[in-house]
DNA sequence: GATCGCTTCCGAAACGTTTCGGGTAACGAT
DNA sequence: ATCGTTACCCGAAACGTTTCGGAAGCGATC
């Protein structure tokens, strides 16, 4: 009958005070195993659910985290953001059911900080997990500044000093190149993002290793454009005098790209030409072959997210770090 | 030097009380105007931000709508959340920039009203846009039930009760296929979602109003499983007596995968096989030839949902409907 | 000179929670 | 009979805001 029901009222109901149903709720010791049982039997019955707005008030603690997507322009940010997000709500709740995801976009005119300033000051989140750090990433420097926990999906310049999840790419990238090499390959191309994202770096690190361990010439190129500037790196490369028998892509966009210029050419991926690429996103289009390419589980990465982020700490950053899979499939057979 | 700004704050600076100082921010009439340009500057000027928490006990408003992704499962479904997610968060901004947008996707194991449950109970959001809506929606039903304002991206059976955005799917298709009927083809193939969405009742409608017309016998089938599935039930039609010489697809995602197969059926799409797709979905990959397409802009239908959204009525539900523009292109040449 | 109305301001209560600092009763020990 | 201890419980303040119901000052009206 009462439009909602607070501690006051079950407080009058039970011949309790306010006080005690607050703590016989919260599980503290100070209130007897009975009456602790007999408020949460009747709390759950009428099913009372805390008022969130004066707990905050009161605690200052939001019990959200924030994720702000930066810019879905292109494709590949945006399988990235959707997946992500999926992931990330899922961990949260089987970690905190009562934790809140908090998402945002930038506005197309303001600046990416500015949004971070706006949940900061508004106190709607008491975290944040950042994603696709840069080199030089100026959301950790303010975040850094602003005190507030935060984790990365992915390092940074300043990686020592804050907590992130990553992957090793720089390991992944090794293992598809040399995989290659021991496939006979000796002229392999490399494509990679045209950005400063930190991963971009670790990948053409591991290719670059692979490469230089055995002792042949690394070539890498940049693909502003995703799939299409992809396609046509691939192809002019393939028409050129000493032309690549293989690719490895920082991302499955560009193999894509790569395996239609292949077969423009007159190619078969696998069977004449070799293709490796990234992060197995599930194909826009039914594609035959099907593509080798180094996976992650998107759920495992979420998930030591949230574990960090759920319990910040001071004193010295927490890193997880998580290795590809490679998987071989029809381009390197 | 104080920790964090408030009213308190702000009245013992300025020498006024903090009914006043309150007031005045509001810009309420019944301060002066004097007093109240002085409050406001001096607060600008100290970066006052009010606690939202306090704001939204006092006032029982959250100043945030919710929005839940239902599973992100599936290519279609995707491209759709991301890109609504974006323009949705950029109207907000526009119109109503203190505002914020709430989402959450569905945790696997939950049914999808418990998260609206969870919103409500919770007191996170005062209103939901909701997305995807089916003839018989369940959430719209427990919406409906729960008072609380909302305002759907698609009709329902209940559209009368509601208030909702559209798009005129049934005209835009109708539109399509008379083109394709006005450029000699008579055996149409429609390719529809197999799903209990409201938009694919309407997208077929409009087709059959078409074909009807033309006094010409429409032809449906569904794909169940995107770009695969139409690849093959376009592949299967071509190669059956009575092929078909154009289609038309309920999604882009069926329309790439008809190209795919015209061209393995030795066609080309826009010379002998005619094909108009709709939504105008980003192509994943390079497409050549360029597909005709319906296309709406989701930046004019989620400035339509926010400001519903924002100014929830009682009384006789609002409607805003919108028209497909038909872009031709390569394939249908 | 009492009354009225207007403008401008303020005190105090309220929203629902958490938590500090007691308070009471029972009980065994002194 | 008094004291200390323990086990339970509670009153009241506080978080920062909004808002109801005045109230002070003051010129105008009867």
């Amino acid at each position: 009958m009462p439009p909602n029901i607070t501690l006051k009222h079950l407080a009058s109901q039970l011949g309790l005070s306010v006080t005690t149903v607050s703590r016989a709720l919260g599980g503290f010791e100070d209130v007897s195993a009975t009456t602790r049982e007999r408020v949460q039997a009747y709390a759950s019955e009428v099913g009372y659910k805390p008022n969130q707005s004066a707990r905050r008030l009161k605690t200052g603690r939001t019990s959200s985290v924030g994720y702000i997507m930066n810019g879905a322009q292109g494709d590949f940010r945006d399988q990235f953001n959707t997946r992500l997000l999926v992931s990330l709500g899922q961990a949260l709740h089987d970690a905190a059911p009562e934790h809140d995801l908090i998402v945002t976009t930038v506005p197309e005119d303001r600046d990416e900080l500015d949004t971070y300033k706006r949940f900061i000051d508004g106190g709607k989140v008491d975290s944040f997990v950042v994603a696709r750090t840069r080199i030089q990433d100026p959301r950790v420097d303010f975040l850094l500044d602003s005190g507030i926990p935060f984790v990365t999906h992915g390092r940074t310049g300043r990686a020592s000093e804050h907590d992130w999840v990553d992957i090793n790419a720089a390991d992944g990238f090794m293992r598809a190149t040399r995989h290659l090499i021991g496939l006979g390959h000796r002229n392999i191309l490399f494509l990679n993002f045209f950005s400063d994202l930190y991963t971009a770096v670790e990948r053409e690190t591991g290719y670059l290793q692979a490469m230089h361990d055995a002792g042949l010439a690394p070539s890498s190129r940049h693909c502003p454009h995703g799939y299409a500037s992809a396609y046509q790196v691939a192809h002019e490369a393939l028409s050129g005098a000493n032309a690549p028998t293989a690719f490895v892509c920082a991302s499955d966009i560009f193999a894509y790209g790569v395996m239609e210029a292949v077969s423009a050419c007159g190619h078969t991926p696998g069977e004449d030409i070799a293709i490796i690429g990234a992060d197995n996103l599930p194909p826009q289009m039914y594609r035959q072959p099907s593509l080798s390419t180094l996976d992650i589980s998107f759920e495992i990465v979420s998930q030591a997210l949230i574990e960090l982020v759920l319990a910040p700490q001071e004193g010295s950053p927490r890193h997880r770090c998580f290795d590809y899979d490679l998987l071989l499939r029809d381009t390197t057979a």
